[in-house]
DNA sequence: ATGAAAGCGCTAACAG
DNA sequence: CTGTTAGCGCTTTCAT
């Protein structure tokens, strides 16, 4: 691997004007550009992102171009969707980012925090795992530009993207009573996750306005996993007075609850009606293609990086809050009761 | 953020002594030590492992504990379950992992490349697009460890974790002629993936030994995502003479064969048998379950992970070769015929 | 327009 | 056992 010196030595000048050539300052000379530019085809140069990373760290602005993702669960659509939208955004900006899975461990959260920080990244985007997560706090205190997803954080000013969750559950579960259904269940992902809250309370607010009476009963509070899809909807299905229909707080949770309704042997919708929060480009695979809230992961994605690399040119600018719309995708799995 | 500096005035020692401690060298005096640990605790010292990485490359050993990971596509739940291994192994050792997903495009997989390296990591993990690229051959030459998952590299001596693509198809295939079926159509993956053409040889040896006559016009050739096992299942069901059963070259084209089969009002396995390469913890979800190979991705990310730590302590050690059994998993969709 | 030199945070000889 | 010092590759004043 060649350097500044190998460079400037074949170019026959200094490693600050290698230096200026590499990052495009216009005060050189064109001759002098092309000979070192000459010289770094020839070496197959590339500038070592460490070295410039640590010699940045003198001046204020971030310019290593690079930003950290820490996401909680790799394993669902949704979160691979919002990498997708990030990754392309910040390519497309020459931007490269480090990407945390930490698998809802909070302790894992936080070390990744640690790594990313001691990396000197320009910028950070975070789904935190709560709204008073302390190391998130401590960063964006820190100066660190962040840009929350899908989760905000709590007496913080930070910018924030996210769906409209509330919004999502409401019409999801006026489809339902729409076709008739009145006793709809509800299986809530993680309840100390906000999202999952405004999921429960857009579903609340849906009943009330049907003048549907809620019954605590048919509300079961997940973790957000396959497992917790599963067990709660045999729960829930095998209780003595079972839902008609059921309204899955996430991706995950879904796919539990089909496996366990597949494995029961029963039929959708005709024993069963469903309705997941997030959709996936594949829900059309499922038999019957199922009926969800989409949320734009990618969309968000790229936009959380927008909004980060605004961020890092102006750390002073007021953080903005947006909200995506849900958009919801009926195809067959809640026909009429 | 402090450094360095601010700990060894905090301790009254230099920082070559703080630099000790955090290194865990085992000639500091105990008081000594005692002494800088407080220091470090008391101003939340995290070190800057840019300046460590930057320092390290001085030395021949790669200790900037951090790795990285090239993945064709994010969208493949078999690549996530080889993130999460390739995440947990790495997390147990203290390895950071910068994960880069190049969506199928060889641009942006040249260029994550180019960045990984010029971010001083330790080593590589890389799923090469194909036998021949040349950027990782030229890495590999250069010295960087390197482990390849799921594909190997041409004439190349470098450690390779995959599955046993032959036999995982041809044990799908073979199941499928037990079953009675005759006219048994492929749709492969991208053919310039050695994976790809080993899962063609797999089906075209299951036929031979079945003694079933190979018919060019049952094998479809897609570029191993979702749309193309959509577009191609439609091509192969319309056929004057359609297949009686399917068998799909990879998670994504079985997802679109599914979306296309589904949509045309097929029963699944009346009309048509279904058999996807690669498995998914949700396949049990899927209407009918479905019966799938699957490939143990979660372990082979971890062991992968193994092997490059390994090599990074001995460059020089010869390059295995490390197959893992594929598992047929029978559930519902491919019934006799 | 260009070069010389200081310094980013850290590690690793080398002295003592 | 501990301190001093010379870099690692790069950016950026400050001169020229």
């Amino acid at each position: 691997m060649s350097n500044l010196n190998d460079v400037a030595r074949e170019a026959e000048v200094s490693i600050a004007t290698v230096s200026r050539v590499i990052n495009n300052s216009h005060v050189v000379n064109v001759a002098t550009r092309t000979k070192v530019q000459d010289a770094i085809k020839k070496l197959d140069f590339h500038p070592n992102r460490v070295g410039r990373r640590l010699a940045k760290l003198k001046v204020k602005e971030g310019e290593s171009k690079i930003i950290g993702l820490v996401l909680p669960d790799i394993s669902n659509p949704f979160f691979v969707d919002v990498l997708k939208g990030v990754e392309d955004f910040a390519y497309d900006n020459e931007y490269a980012v480090i990407t945390c899975n930490f698998a809802q461990d909070q302790r894992r959260g936080k070390l990744y925090l640690d790594i990313l920080q001691s990396e000197s990244i320009d910028g950070l985007l975070v789904a935190p795992v709560h709204g008073g997560d302390s190391k998130v706090i401590q960063l964006v205190k820190s100066g660190l530009p962040i840009v929350c997803i899908d989760r905000g954080l709590l007496d913080t000013n930070v910018d924030l993207v996210l769906a409209n969750n509330h919004k999502g559950a409401f019409e999801a579960v006026s489809h339902l009573v729409k076709l008739g259904h009145k006793r709809i269940a509800f299986i809530s992902g993680l309840i100390e996750n906000p999202t999952s809250a405004e999921r429960l309370n857009g579903y609340k607010s849906a009943l009330q306005t049907h003048k549907i009476r809620f019954d605590a009963a048919l509300v079961k509070y997940g973790n957000s996993m396959y497992e917790s899809g599963y067990v709660l909807t045999e729960e829930l299905l095998k209780a003595p007075a079972p839902p008609t229909a059921l309204f899955t707080g996430n991706n995950l949770i879904t796919l539990g609850a089909l496996g366990k309704i597949h494995q029961m042997g029963l039929n959708i919708p005709k024993d069963i009606a469903i309705i997941g929060f997030d959709d996936m480009y594949w829900s059309i695979s499922l038999n019957p293609p199922l009926t969800a809230v989409k949320q734009p992961g990618y969309d968000m994605g790229r936009y959380a990086v927008e909004l980060l690399l605004r961020r890092i040119k102006d750390p002073v600018r007021p953080a903005v809050k947006v909200v995506f719309d849900t958009e919801l995708k009926i195809r067959k799995s809640c026909g009429a009761v």
